[in-house]
DNA sequence: GATGAATGAGTCTTCATTCAT
DNA sequence: CATGAATGAAGACTCATTCAT
C-alpha cells in the first residue's frame, strides 16, 4: 500500500544491524539474527544490501557522514579556539551518547580492508580538525606553546577513549565538562591560584 | 640441544593466538589459523588449551597480570602525586608499545561472559589507582581542586584512547611526554606565563 | 503435482534416521550419513531438527506414541484376561515386524539423559499393562495363583527378547503363536493330559 | 620387578573396557577414557591390543567363552529335561547378575562385521542347547508336544529379554524362579488344580 | 517485494592411532 | 614397558548466500 514500504524495510535492517553489530561485533552478529531483529527473512536482506560487508559499511558510512555533518554545524561560526575545542569535544560526546552503537566504528571489527581504510581516513580527518584548532589557538596565544600535531593526537585519543568508556563501562558516567576542563586546564595547580 | 619440550609448543600457540586475536578479533580468528601460525595441527592446540575461550582467557589474564605487576613496580616508592601520575601513564604506554597485541584487551572482545567481567574488573582497578593518586594530589595541593572520580575517568580514558591509537593508526607516533604534559598542564595558556 | 513441501523432506530425514540409527546405533550413525541417506545436505537437516538428539528423540517419541496407540486399540473391548494377554503380545510382535527399526528403542541408546528416562517410563507403562491383565486373570481364576508384578516382568521380558531376536537374528522366524502358547501354557506337560 | 606386570596391565585394560563399553556403548566409549580408567596412557593400550575393535572383540570373546564354560558345567550330569532347562536358565541369569557388563553382548554395538557374526553364532549355539533339551523333554514326555525349534526361540528370547531388563531397568528385581516357573508351567490355570 | 528451502564452505572440537624417546 | 606429543580424519553444527516460487 504505502509507497515507502521498501524504504521502511531498509531502515529496519539498518537499525537491526546497528543493534547487533554494536552489541556482538561484526563476526558474532549473524545475518539471520539481523534479519530476525528486523522482522524479515534473511533472503530479504539481500534485496537491500549486497552482503554482510556491504551492510556493515553502509552503517559505518552513515555514521561517519552524520558525525561529520554535526561537527561541521557545531563549529560553524565559532572563531575562538577555546570555544571551538570545547564545542568539538561536546559534539563528539553528545553524538556518542545518542548513538551508542558508534562504538562499532572503533575496534578492529571486520577483517576486510575497505573498512579499515575508510575508518582511518575518517579518524585522521577528525584529528586534523583538532590540529587546526590547536594551531590557531597557539598562534592567537590562547593556548600555550606546543606541537599541535602531538597535542591533537592526545586530545583526540582522550575523546575516543572517553567515548569508549561511555559504551563499555557499566557506570555510564556522562560528564563532558570534566573532559573539557581537563584538556583545557590540566591537573596541576596553576601558578598563582 | 634442540629440545621440543611441551613448553615451547605452548609458547608458540600463545604467540600465534596473540597475533591473530589482536589482528582479527576473537570471532574472526580461527583455531585452524592459529594452529597454522604456530606451525602445528589444530588438534594439537587442544592438548594445551581446553578450547578457544580458554586460550583467549589465558592470553588476557597473562597480560593483565603482567601489566599489573609492571604498574606496581613503576609506582613503588614514588610519593609525589605528579610523579606518580606521570609514572602510571608512561608505564601504561610503554607496556602497550612493547605488547601491541594488548589491544585485544580493549574492544568488545568475545561473546562469553567471563571475559567481560574479568576485563571490567581490571579496568576498574586501574581507574581506581589513578583516582587514588589524584585524590592525594588534591589533598597535598599538588593538583587543583577537582572531583577525583570524574578526573580519573578522563585520565584513564585518555590513556586508553592513546593506546588504542598507537595500535590502530598507521603513523605510530609514540609520544608519551605529550600525553603526560597535556594531562598535567592542559592546553590553555597559564595565567602569568 | 510434484510438490516439494517441507513435510516431504522432514519425512525423508526421519526415514533416514530410522534406518541408520537402527542399523548402527546412536553414536555410530553420523548426521552426514543420515543426510546422505535422505538425499539432502547435512545443513538441511538442521532446518527440520535442532540437532542429533532432537532427531533421535523425535523418532523414539513417534514410535512410543504409535505403539501405545495400537496397543490401546488392540485391547479395546477385550475383557477376558487370556485374550487380552494374547492380544497384547500379538500387537507388540506385529508392530515390531512392521517397524523393524523399533529396535532402537531397546539397548543403551544415547548418552543423554532424557532418552533413557522417557524410554524407561514407556517400558514401565507397558509392563504395568501386563501386570494389570495378569492381576485380573488371577482374580477371575483364569490364571493360576502368582505374583503379578514378577510375572509381568517375565512376560514383558519375553516379548522384548523376542522382538530383539526378530531384529537381530538372521532367521527372521516370526511366530507369535509360539510365544503366546508358551506364556499361557508353559512347557511342562499338564497333569491329566 | 614383578614378572606379571604385563599381565596385570592387560587385566586393567580389560576391566576398564568392560566398564566403559557397557556403561556408554562402543561408539561413545573412547580409548582415552578407557586408558584413563585403567590408569595408563592411551598409547599403552596399543601395546596390548591392536585397536579399539580388537579390545572390544577380546572382551566379547572372553565373555562368550566363560559363559559357555559355566553353562557346560551347570548342565554336566543333569539328565532330566526339566532340571536341565531350569539349570540353563539359572546359569544364564546368574552369570548376568555377576557380570552386568554382558549387556554389551546384546544390542547392535559396533559397526564392524566380525562382532555380529561371532555373536550370532554364539547365540545360535545357546539356542541349540535349549532346542536339544526341549526335544529330549518332548521325547521323554516330560514336556507337552511342541515344535522344539520355535519353543527354543521363545525360551531363549525370554532369557535374553530378562537379562536385558536386569541391566537396564532401575528396579533390579532379580527373580530367576519366576522366570523358570513361567517357562515351565505357563500362566493359564491347570486343569485339576 | 518477499520468502522458504537449500547448501558449500567453514566453525570448534574429539578421536583413534602412531612414534620418537 | 611405557608415554608425551602429535596428527589426519571425522564429528556436530553454523553461516552467508542463492534461487525458485
Amino acid at each position: 500500500m504505502s509507497e515507502r514500504t521498501g524504504g521502511e524495510t531498509r531502515k529496519k535492517i539498518l537499525d537491526a544491524g546497528k543493534k547487533l553489530f554494536s552489541e556482538q561485533g561484526y563476526g558474532e552478529a549473524s545475518m539471520r539474527a539481523i534479519a530476525g531483529e528486523a522482522g524479515i527473512s534473511p533472503a530479504c536482506v539481500y534485496l537491500y544490501f549486497k552482503g554482510k560487508e556491504a551492510l556493515y559499511l553502509t552503517l559505518m558510512t552513515e555514521w561517519m557522514d552524520e558525525l561529520a555533518r554535526e561537527t561541521k554545524s557545531a563549529l560553524d561560526g565559532v572563531q575562538e579556539p577555546v570555544e571551538a575545542l570545547a564545542a568539538f569535544i561536546r559534539c563528539s560526546l553528545s553524538f556518542a551518547a545518542r548513538q551508542r552503537e558508534i562504538i562499532m566504528l572503533h575496534g578492529r571489527a571486520a577483517g576486510f580492508a575497505f573498512a579499515s581504510e575508510r575508518k582511518q581516513e575518517f579518524f585522521r580527518s577528525r584529528r586534523a580538525i583538532i590540529e587546526r584548532i590547536v594551531a590557531e589557538g597557539v598562534a592567537s596565544g590562547a593556548f600555550g606553546p606546543c606541537d599541535p600535531a602531538a597535542v591533537a593526537k592526545v586530545v583526540f585519543s582522550t575523546i575516543r577513549g572517553y567515548v569508549f568508556a561511555m559504551m563499555v563501562e557499566d557506570d555510564a558516567l556522562y560528564a563532558p565538562d570534566a573532559c573539557v576542563e581537563l584538556i583545557l586546564n590540566g591537573l596541576a595547580r596553576r601558578n598563582g591560584v
